[in-house]
DNA sequence: TGAACATATGAGCATGTATTCATATGAAAA
DNA sequence: TTTTCATATGAATACATGCTCATATGTTCA
């Protein structure tokens, strides 16, 4: 944006090439994004001990019914959650183990372990 | 919130019981988040390929060096990412592989890969 | 020491977003 | 079919956040 400054253009050039595509930068930041919020991270986790119906999570969560449903809708146009149908009940459980192992990771992370 | 719904009172004890503790969620939710911006994340995987200065990478993201700066403060604060001195440059790299294997999990989940 | 340069910081603005309230939807039970 | 109940949706609002501009900081080299 200002002067050149100390732009190594050769560096720059190269990286520019092997970096990922904007639109999969995209993607993979909203993924991201989806499980940066605290809310959403504690019913993902939830749903990574046992499925859940929306009711029950939003006892858990201490948030209103239709908090956790804006919620759950997000996170599965995200394929990060799904649901069935058990008669009166929503059931929703994970889509996606990568889930549980970006959350593994990342609890490591935050612990300064391994 | 509202009035009893459907509550599994059982379900929501033992997940409550199971579950991460709040500022444990917080602490992960907030590596998420770090990692949930475009700009961010392209730093990183940028900063995964090779080491940069903030011109550099004010280049790359075609985004002021100001805007740069600010985001790599976030991501130091977070241990995503650490700095040397070299001359008059500030070269930053990546401070934990734990990202790398977020990000190519990550990558793998948007393609439906594996 | 002083000038030049790379980076960092603070303020301000424009945009995004998490939540709630009120209400709609739609399956199930009566 | 009608009622009931769980969930979904839309609007509104309060708050967070990414960006830029202007400027401060601090290191290097003359």
């Amino acid at each position: 944006m200002e002067s050149k400054c100390c732009v190594n253009q050769e560096n720059v050039d190269i990286v520019r090439e092997e970096l990922y595509a904007d639109n999969e930068i995209a993607e993979i930041a909203d993924i991201f994004k989806s499980l940066g919020d605290p809310t959403r991270m504690r019913i993902v986790a939830a749903l990574g001990i046992r499925e859940l119906c929306v009711g029950d999570l939003s006892a858990l969560m201490e948030i209103s019914q239709s908090g956790v449903s804006h919620q759950l809708r997000l996170l599965k146009q995200k394929r990060i959650v799904k649901s069935r149908r058990e008669g009166k009940l929503i059931m929703y459980s994970l889509d996606d183990q990568h889930v549980v192992d970006l959350i593994k990771i990342t609890a490591n992370h935050v612990r300064h372990e391994e």
